[in-house]
DNA sequence: CTTTGGTGAGACACAGTTGTATCAAGACCT
DNA sequence: AGGTCTTGATACAACTGTGTCTCACCAAAG
């Protein structure tokens, strides 16, 4: 096969394999673990045997799948620019970017899925820390609190907004502001 | 057989399903739905077929399991006296009362076990409702921000601080005071 | 001591899922 | 049209987990 076949082969091949892609995300996002390659080949509209030519094994779906996941967030953070906003701003950024995502690969942290973790570390992790390093270090985060721990309670406050905006209850927008806003300020009013 | 041996053995019959309940919650808190009825069994030092005998099926001991976490639940909650204690107080109690069961029982959340939703709502949302309801009339919430936002968003740094807590990272009482009060008050320095 | 009841061990059938293999049909490129 | 490559359909073996059943054993109550 000449060169323009193979690499026209190889453009339909990605095609297929981020439409499977695309409907394993779907179809995980909404039955969780019940749902069996089965389930996911069919929903791509594919074979199961295609499905198992594209990805060898149930584990291999999962990675590619977080492995995407991870791409998406780190890509969406690495757009924020969060480096150059100040904190508070940086703050709503990093919410907005992975209510983004994270409505789609929601599955993934349920399923407990492990993305490499240095990866994370480094695409997401880092960035955000250096967010939170800013924050102390500005003093503009309180101090009796570790970094950590703060950086624990804005990961659960935003896996809240994740799941508002799964349920429709509120828009990214409305979210990210929300959690932000309430992240950084309380609950109480001033 | 006599009324005491009954009673007896109906005690000793109680103490094995507790003993199971107990190893239940243990095995699937670290294990999560990867474990069978065959670690349950194992871990509770009981043969699978006793197992069986006790709860008929794996959905009866979830359920069970489920039950005697929400009755842990509503007891705390119960002795909280939320209803007399001042709002800032309330939400500090709840944060307690709930890491301290949640600790145990993390894997019914992430299992999504259906605990039956009106007793739930009944023992457990309405005295937090009530506590909302209260921090908003009282004037003490802001008010740019639904008591459901807030309410959810309160379950997400909830689960942040089980987090914690499961790791060692804080204590009982470090990660109570600590989420308490970032959402009364947020992140910010004063 | 005997009987009773719970228990452990093991075998069993059954269902669901996974991963492999094969083959015929169809799409696509030359 | 011819040849290559991908696909769908299907059958298959293997494994895992579930729930049932039987039987021998043992402890405790009588």
């Amino acid at each position: 096969m000449p060169a323009a076949s193979i690499s026209s082969g190889v453009l339909r091949h990605d095609r297929t394999a981020a439409a499977i892609l695309d409907a394993a995300a779907h179809v995980l996002s909404e039955q969780g673990s019940r749902s069996n390659m089965a389930d996911v080949a069919a929903a791509a509209g594919v074979s199961r045997a295609t499905l198992y030519r594209y990805f060898p094994d149930r584990e291999a779906l999962l990675g590619a799948l977080a492995a995407q996941a991870l791409a998406d967030a780190a890509a969406r953070i690495a757009d924020a620019g969060l480096e150059r906003a100040p904190v508070e701003e940086a703050i709503e950024r990093i919410v907005r970017a992975l209510i983004a995502v994270g409505d789609r690969y929601a599955v993934l942290v349920r399923e407990q899925v492990k993305v490499d973790p240095v990866e994370a570390e480094r695409l997401l992790g880092a960035p955000m820390r250096a967010v939170f390093a800013r924050g102390i270090e500005s003093g503009l985060f309180r101090k009796d609190i570790g970094a950590d721990v703060l950086l624990e309670l804005f990961g659960g406050a935003l896996g809240a907004a994740v799941k508002l905006t799964e349920q429709r209850q509120l828009g990214l927008e409305e979210a990210s502001a929300a959690t932000a806003s309430v992240f950084l300020d309380g609950a109480r009013a001033r």
